[in-house]
DNA sequence: TAAAGTTGGTATTTATAAATATCAACTTTT
DNA sequence: AAAAGTTGATATTTATAAATACCAACTTTA
């Protein structure tokens, strides 16, 4: 099995996932709360999180911890990444997607979401695993722009 | 005169801003300390500030005030924006430009910066001017991009 | 010349975000 | 059956960002 797949693969139950970050579980479900993780739910509503997950909340806490950004400020920076760019959804559904329009929360977090987008498991999209912190985001722009 | 003209004129002194927007005179001086404004200065190093950096003051405090975002993240946003696709800076010199490279702080404020940009005064520029907060600075991105 | 400005510092207050800790009623896991 | 999970509250603690208020020594404004 290839190591990214093993990296995306649900199986750290939330107890245990705040154990290896260190923190409460508390504090796990507030940030799902917020919009800003999406961990993977079992049928029966058990949360099973990922190594990739966990790199992705030890990101976060680093914005609040040391470079002192808020959750607010987060779930901003998050809503700059330009989805469409990314996932290429049909232009003439995108004045209608919150991912698009938006700008105060991550795109897998807005709602009253009508573009092709809703139709994916946010979870399982490029936007939401690999675009993690400001230097990823603000990295996609630059590469992208330089193509005009 | 034109109204944009008047509207960028460095007109108030540092007190009249303060009870323009209702603060202290600290509170100004700490926000241009932290990078988020660059008033005009006098040759003597008098402040003055214009209609426009008190809009741009009052768009700060709503974002620190209801939009509970903190003074790190709004650098952290004001950093996303693609200042060079504005000012468009020679590109062999945007590898070295911290307005190009860093995500940290809006380009006004990144030190050790090298390119064309430095030569001019940032508080002129229409980076500074004209995108002061997510929602225009989203739509710049959302509007280069869609000319790909 | 009095009032308002400057830089640079420190100290304190205030507000609140972030995190933890409860609780109840219930379901799933092992 | 015990341990761990769920949702959905509320309440409290803790940490710290944001703002205010000082200080000194000095310059500029009006």
């Amino acid at each position: 099995m290839l190591y990214e797949v093993k990296n995306y693969e649900p199986v750290y139950p939330i107890r245990t996932a705040a154990k290896l970050l260190n923190i409460s579980v508390h504090t796990l479900r507030m940030y799902e709360k917020e919009g800003l993780i999406l961990p993977f739910k079992k049928s029966t509503h058990h949360r099973l999180y990922s190594k990739s997950d966990i790199d992705k909340i030890n990101c976060i806490r680093a914005a609040i911890n040391e470079s002192k950004i808020s959750i607010n400020g987060i779930k901003a920076i998050y809503s700059m990444m330009p989805c469409w760019e990314v996932i290429h959804c049909p232009i003439e559904n995108r004045n209608k997607c919150n991912g698009f329009l938006n700008h105060s929360e991550p795109c897998w977090a807005a709602k009253g979401n009508e573009s092709a987008c809703t139709s994916n498991e946010c979870r399982n999209c490029t936007v939401y695993k690999d675009y993690g912190d400001c230097g990823s985001i603000k990295n996609f722009i630059r590469t992208k722009l330089s193509s005009l």
